[in-house]
DNA sequence: GTGGTCTAGACCACA
DNA sequence: GTGGTCTAGACCACA
């Protein structure tokens, strides 16, 4: 359903892994004592190595979003909602004032640059859109 | 006088060297003929090590931005201008595009979006002012 | 120097070399601000694979007992100390309770165990100071 | 009536099965040709899945330990007893040594690593003999 | 030289 | 079926 992952936009992929599923649990697509999808079949769906699922699982484990239960899975924990909420505005503002800055820095002003967003979340926001309708 | 380098921002420290010379070409902050920096004032002033800073000098002239005259320094080159400013515009949207596709995807609205990065902007633009007063 | 991993004893590799690291800072055999062995020397010293290694670094890193300078190599954080000391007692106690339990319910008496205790005290005591002296 | 497992303490939960049945033995508290509880019994007295059972089983009928009589279930060898008594005495010893070694290596004195027993004993003693009590 | 990331694949414990 | 651990080895960024 819901994961991606770009292996050349510079963020590591086990560390898009861990966004994403902070996303997931801070949207409620992803529910406290909700089983993630298993190592194997997340590593397939991104096709990307075991190993590489397993280092954002054992990330999201330190930091307690999720737990294991042996034998049966990963689920995410009861208090995760709220810690995944707060980080989730961080880690968004984070990146896009990095972008921010680096165009301001590049010579932009200000409203060339809201006019550049403005474009291209007209065209985003139709993409996402219809992304969505196709996993319905 | 305008390079600065951030170690977490996910983009690797060459790569925001690169970027950021670039940039000061398409801007004619730093006009074809002129010289960069030595390696060792750049290293210093952007406390990084000079083989990094080195790094980035081979990918700019590699790719045609800048020239080394030996025994002198490394230039920009004269039709360096042009494609800088193709790069410049394509670089920052897909900067842009990259942070503001991961906001729509964890969940907030175009509107949301928005409202941030006007918030950003507006805090940012006071900083960077301040930033090129300084440096004056 | 100091480390030593036993892969039959029950307890993961890479959680052994996180304990050992963990007393060492307790017993300032480590010091804050002190580079750790790199990655390759450890590894080699324990006969292990390097990523076992990387596994045991990660999770001192998320900790916070360690910090790592990149291309430098990795150093015990200031505020280790403390920590490390506190979690050294728990550490070991757990282990012990484990033990003990085990001996009590297998139908010892309490004094039988003290003897025990004592018979392992005496001769491995001896040992750990003529492994010091040899590493002396 | 007698076995407990703790799923944490480092030792495979088919391991903890297989010492404890091999302790009772040694203990006279389980005799040869009496039968075992069911595998379903066990598996719910120690809220363990049923195969973690079965594997502690086959490992006991390897080693020569019980044996299964079809449709009647698992009972103790005639002559289990010996050899239990004395995997007993090297299995809590080997595990003992264990602890106490990684506690000398921890820094602690032989005499700080005595206190520490003491008060484990003291304190566990009670709670084992309230267990006993319970279960009579 | 340093650590970070990733792939590929083995074997184990548990359900 | 599930995740946990470990090995072996590649390539990258940075000092």
């Amino acid at each position: 359903m819901f994961f991606s992952v770009d292996p050349s936009n510079g963020v590591a992929i086990y560390a898009q892994i861990v966004r994403q599923v902070k996303f997931a649990v801070a949207e409620k697509t992803l529910r406290p004592g909700q089983l993630l999808p298993s190592v194997r079949q997340l590593s397939q769906q991104l096709a990307v190595n075991p190993n590489t699922v397993t280092r954002a699982l054992q990330e999201l484990q330190s930091e307690g979003i999720t737990e294991t239960l042996r034998g049966r899975g990963v689920i995410v924990c009861q208090d995760a909602v709220d810690r995944c909420r707060r980080q989730r505005h961080s880690i968004l503002a984070d990146r896009l004032a990095a972008a921010l800055t680096e165009a301001l820095q590049a010579g932009l002003s200000a409203d060339e640059v809201r006019t550049l967003v403005d474009q291209q979340l007209n065209s985003l926001d139709g993409q996402i859109e219809s992304i969505s309708e196709l996993s319905t």
